[in-house]
DNA sequence: TATTAGCACTACCACCTAATGAGTGCTAAA
DNA sequence: TTTAGCACTCATTAGGTGGTAGTGCTAATA
């Protein structure tokens, strides 16, 4: 048993580990340890005491590695699938190299050119240009690629439309902010004359304008609970139809792609993987939950393994991160894949697609 | 050399083959061509003779099928993966099989109660119908699914209207007969006060209202080119917003689901197949071609293997059929699948899901 | 005391072999 | 025309072998 003899100087005194354990490793066991999980990512297949020894800057001799090894593999960075096999990092161990990323790493001038595309084309749809960028996103890691539509709830109001469709059914167009149109028809008792329905929304727009859709929601329940404004007719409707316009029945949406991609990565060979990402996909709702955590906070959020609480993704791990206008965290972007990858590269092209997108989307804002 | 013993008496009276050969098979030997082919798409494994005398209905020794099966192998019907293993069947088989499928089988009414379910939902966009319908097939047919969303050139107008976003942007929307609304932002040098764009968008909804877009566009062109209409400053005006606004700039769309599932079908095992897989459901044109195809027939479309011309789907099979509303066909609808599907089920499955969503979208249209 | 060399041991892997069995084609008899 | 019988083929499986990459432990070394 070595135990102490990893430990830095600071756990050495305490004797504490736990939440400091990543201060715990000594110089060289943190080398030892990033040393295997690079290689690992790299080939995909346990490294050994020797094989290390050799691709290690530092001159230590296997049996020295072997040592360090034996340590890591009892703090749970390593384990080894069979007696006579080779280390393979934890999730912990990937959690400690994470977060002994500093300087985030830039990415290669050639990729920047690919992602600057996405905003070429004009007049497209905010919804065209998020799935180009998750596209793209798919393409250079080759994973899988998540991006959610802008948030309702959050977006302002940049103007609405009502537009009579027959006697009984009313298109309502919200126009946004942010530059995304939203339409939805609903549905009336008593037929309106299209003049009649231009009073309501230019009432709206002019009540309404800048403010977010939940606000908007807040202020129309209380127009209909204050018993005044019975008896203004035009109010009175306004605020019937406008109840109808703004409910939110969009569940906020989100696009996938290269799903298949996973699928040629040999970690997820086995049936069983298949099938839980398949039902991972399947029930889009937990993937929505994760993004829409990322959006609450700022920087790059990356889930480990089992750090997401999504069951079917335990075998991988998510790196999200927000899109905005310059006003408002619209949704955001991210790339599932294996437990393996290369974070560093996937980080910054990650960090990178949505800083492109962002530019892109503010450009067509309207703020 | 058993040669014309299969023959039925056609042929034998006639010796032709090629064209005719359906006919040409005698019917013991259809019936162990179908009996094989049954229970391939059971098992997924070569079928033997000994296997077959056992399961098939008439009582037939080994020796004599083994006869017949040599036969049909030499016709092309037939291939053996090595000398000693028993056979699988070809294209040529299943479009032999498909054929001879007469009486389209029926849904059961626990699937069809599942179908139902798409219509439910009121105040859904046409888009949201299409992904559920989709979603849905995709879940019971256990193959990836693909639907074309309505053509943008076939669609008849019921409505355009134009509304001022800012000094050089104008929203365009433009919602037609089937009940589709397509938004689209274009760009104008001179800034265009909102009331001139409601007498514009009136002037074009009475002059195009009911139109296909092919046709408005045509009509629009023919205005452009007649000099005396650029004395006349709304009507002038109105042809050149009306060009940006009706410019085919939605290349059609399409929808995917259950992309994966085909990777849990032990046919599509192989890392080469599983590739071209991606690489098909990556170029969507490929496939949106063949959806367009099938938009312009009546009836189910059936692609065996080779049978499409994408060469990296000659592995599958699709089945494909259009949906509509009561005017005009709008889009297709279907399955890719491996060559060994169950074609009975998956062909009723799919034509009960194009009946169901041209109800539902009829539903929602305005005619 | 920290490091390393040496050694016994383990388990996967690739290779071979032999036995099994499901399948075939051919031929001769019913 | 059908079928029984037989020789043959070849994928698959199980068992056995040597090689290899890895381990842990111990004793020697710097």
């Amino acid at each position: 048993m070595h135990g102490d003899y990893l430990l830095g100087k600071k756990a050495a005194v305490t004797g504490k580990r736990g939440l400091l354990e990543d201060l715990v490793l000594n110089e060289r066991a943190q080398l030892v340890l990033i040393s295997i999980i690079e290689n690992y990512i790299q080939s995909s297949e346990p490294i050994g005491s020797r094989t290390l020894s050799k691709s290690i800057g530092v001159t230590l001799s296997p049996a020295t590695i072997r040592n360090i090894m034996s340590d890591l593999t009892e703090l749970g960075f390593l384990i080894q699938t069979h007696t006579s096999a080779g280390r393979v990092p934890t999730d912990k161990a990937y959690r400690f190299y994470v977060n002994s990323l500093s300087t985030p790493s830039s990415v290669p001038e050639q990729i920047k050119q690919k992602i600057t595309l996405v905003s070429t084309e004009q007049g497209m749809q905010v919804e065209g240009i998020l799935a180009e960028a998750v596209h793209l996103l798919a393409d250079l890691t080759k994973f899988a690629c998540v991006v959610s539509t802008p948030k309702a709830s959050v977006s302002r109001l940049q103007r609405i439309e009502l537009i009579k469709i027959s006697e009984d059914r009313i298109l309502v167009i919200l126009v946004t902010k942010a530059g995304v149109v939203r339409d939805k028809i609903i549905f009336v008792k008593d037929s309106h004359s299209q003049d009649f329905l231009n009073s309501v929304a230019s009432f709206l727009n002019e009540k309404f304008k800048n403010h977010s859709m939940q606000e908007i929601r807040e202020k129309i329940h209380q127009y209909l609970v204050d018993d005044r404004n019975r008896y203004h007719d035009l109010l009175a409707q306004a605020v019937r139809l406008g109840k109808k316009a703004f409910e939110l029945n969009n569940p906020g949406e989100m696009l996938i792609d290269g799903q298949m991609n996973l699928l040629l990565d040999s970690h997820f060979h086995k049936q069983s993987s298949v099938r839980s990402l398949i039902e991972a996909f399947n029930q889009k709702s937990e993937i929505m939950k994760i993004l829409d955590d990322s959006m609450r906070q700022k920087g790059v959020h990356i889930f480990i393994g089992i750090e997401n609480d999504f069951e079917q993704l335990h075998g991988c791990s998510l790196i999200m991160t927000s899109y905005r206008n310059n006003q408002n965290v619209l949704g955001s972007i991210g790339v599932v894949g294996p437990t393996s990858m290369d974070y560093k590269r996937i980080i910054s092209i990650v960090e990178y697609t949505a800083k492109i997108l962002s530019e892109t989307i503010t450009e067509r804002s309207y703020d």
